[in-house]
DNA sequence: ACCGGTTTCGCAACCGGTTGCGGTTGATAA
DNA sequence: TTATCAACCGCAACCGGTTGCGAAACCGGT
């Protein structure tokens, strides 16, 4: 009862080929009714499943897609992979998870990994430390189709799927200008990431719009909740606190948030809060955040369904990749 | 530059056979040290890398792990996957993660495919809906070993990880008898799980000692954040309100929390509350609770390294499995 | 020159399915 | 009776590696 059992099996059984049963279990013309009828009952009765290795090496096709990320845990990127499953599950494919832990190595390990699993197309989330970008231009190379997405390579020439971080934090930042905040700060996340400039850009043309000035000690940044925790305490106890703050990220969001607790600010009468923060999280604070949602989980599906159009195109390298901005929403609560 | 390059490519550039590049690659005795260097570096400059798939057709084995969660969103199971993670890595193995969303139907699917593709070893922790357990059973018969963690099914003779759910449960209880509450309420999750009854029981144990009454109304339950809100909610209203409430875990804390906002009581003078919480959730509530860990990423590691013993160990059905119970650790925070 | 032993490598089967092509059988038409 | 053709099925190669076994080539010893 141990070893599964194979095609070869079932055609001992019934004194047929391999070839017959192969045959036989897809409904192929070739085979008669009464012998597909032989081979399917028996196959059920033994709990035949088809070995998805030797499939997959046959046809050089594994029906599974890789996801590389930096993380799964806690924020975010587990919004995206349930928008991802939802999509890859309709098409009937699995998906292989990688994660990089934001190490370089670990990333090039983990796409080597998924190109010798015969994956048949790559969703991507870079690292912060990457830096180099050969191992993508390799996938590439390989034809097999990759979608990036929120944080993406800005050199490498392929779809990506990400959030209108320019317009989103622009729209945060207005909010609390026209709530009449005056001292408004940002924190921001790693300066190697495209998305940590675009933020800051969004930040500094609302600001500018308003004809206001940009104070480099109202910009802080932090890679750890506790990097940010006492960032954000050196920002709040200088002469000229702010009273509004910007979090890039439901990260930089939490420590921000640990900050204001011990230095007992009032959100909002002392300090107004807001910021990229994904559900449920903007709500498990007290008051509940106003926040611009990233909406990981629209990400994760639409990168999949892009992703999925090139698999199923032919030739998908001749199509120019398309850039996807995704228009986040942006809800007020008592933060602001 | 589209077809990876295989062991047929380097033997035909080298006018040697197959078997002779493979165990040149592998530096098997037989071959001279001339023949290895030259394979070898024609190897390198052509970024050879061998084909998994085709390794595992071969040994039935694929150097993979499948991992099956009800879902990797939001709470405590990221955590579990980083402890797991680690350890997977350290023996070079890969992770296939599947979520069953807590559907039955997709529990099995996902068993199936983790077959389908000759995983060499399984964890598990089932869905709250799952009664049937053959899927489960298949996989013993195939001796391929398995782990369950944290939830577990009950009839099944296998490896299992779970935290102390009795102690750690009755522990805060106990804590919160001891700061002088005298109202104790429990939100449960699904009845169906093990651990929903073991923490219940504690619940129990704790106010039993005590010389205190069990009030069925002071039991609670819910899915999801918004069914524990409204419960919670429920709760707090009636004529005898607790003054202290249990979580069960993190999703039950967030809807807790969140009608304890709403209806504007103080923690801890209004209401003490204590629960297994995750970090880092427990401190991004204000104020900062008291929680159980239940330290998802020690689970992770431990449920791993039970499940390499028993990979690597010979008729690994013959050895009785072992339940490992965690120590959950407790820290007193500003909530109680 | 012959023998035994080592070194080095290739043949072919195998893992579990898939598939092009060719063969056998029986029925039908000429 | 024989040529024709469809219906049905098997042979063998293939995907990319792995491995048992045998063989060729070379060695030194007698």
């Amino acid at each position: 009862m141990s070893q599964s059992i194979t095609i070869k099996d079932i055609a001992q059984l019934l004194g047929l080929s391999k070839s017959t049963v192969s045959r036989a279990l897809k409904d192929h013309p070739d085979i008669s009714p009464e012998t597909k009828r032989a081979v399917k009952e028996i196959a059920e009765r033994l709990h035949y499943k088809p070995n998805h290795v030797a499939i997959s090496l046959r046809h050089r096709k594994s029906r599974m897609i890789g996801l590389l990320v930096p993380n799964i845990s806690y924020f975010f990127f587990p919004s995206v992979i349930e928008g991802i499953e939802e999509i890859v599950h309709q098409h009937g494919y699995q998906l292989m998870i990688l994660q990089s832990n934001e190490s370089y190595d670990r990333e090039v390990n983990g796409i080597d990994t998924m190109l010798a699993n015969n994956v048949e197309g790559i969703l991507a989330s870079v690292s912060r430390r990457t830096e180099d970008f050969s191992h993508f231009k390799n996938v590439i190379d390989r034809d097999i189709p990759i979608v990036f997405f929120d944080r993406v390579p800005e050199e490498i020439k392929a779809d990506m799927v990400l959030v209108d971080d320019i317009r989103g934090t622009y729209d945060g930042v207005k909010h609390l200008l026209e709530t009449g905040r005056k001292r408004i700060a940002i924190c921001i996340g790693h300066p190697n990431l495209l998305i940590s400039k675009n933020r800051l850009k969004g930040y500094k043309m609302a600001l500018h719009e308003a004809g206001m000035e940009i104070k480099d000690e109202y910009i802080i940044s932090g890679q750890s909740i506790d990097e940010v925790e006492s960032a954000t305490h050196q920002l709040l106890n200088q002469d000229t606190p702010p009273d509004g703050i910007f979090a890039i990220s439901d990260l930089t969001m939490t420590g921000i948030m640990k900050s204001i607790y011990t230095n007992r600010l009032r959100i909002p009468e002392d300090i107004a809060v807001i910021g990229f923060c994904e559900e449920p999280f903007s709500t498990m604070y007290n008051p509940p955040l106003s926040a611009i949602q990233p909406m990981g989980f629209e990400i994760g599906k639409i990168a999949t369904e892009v992703l999925f159009n090139r698999i199923q195109a032919e030739h998908s390298f001749m199509v120019t990749p398309e850039i996807h901005n995704i228009t986040s929403r942006m809800v007020i609560r008592g933060s602001t």
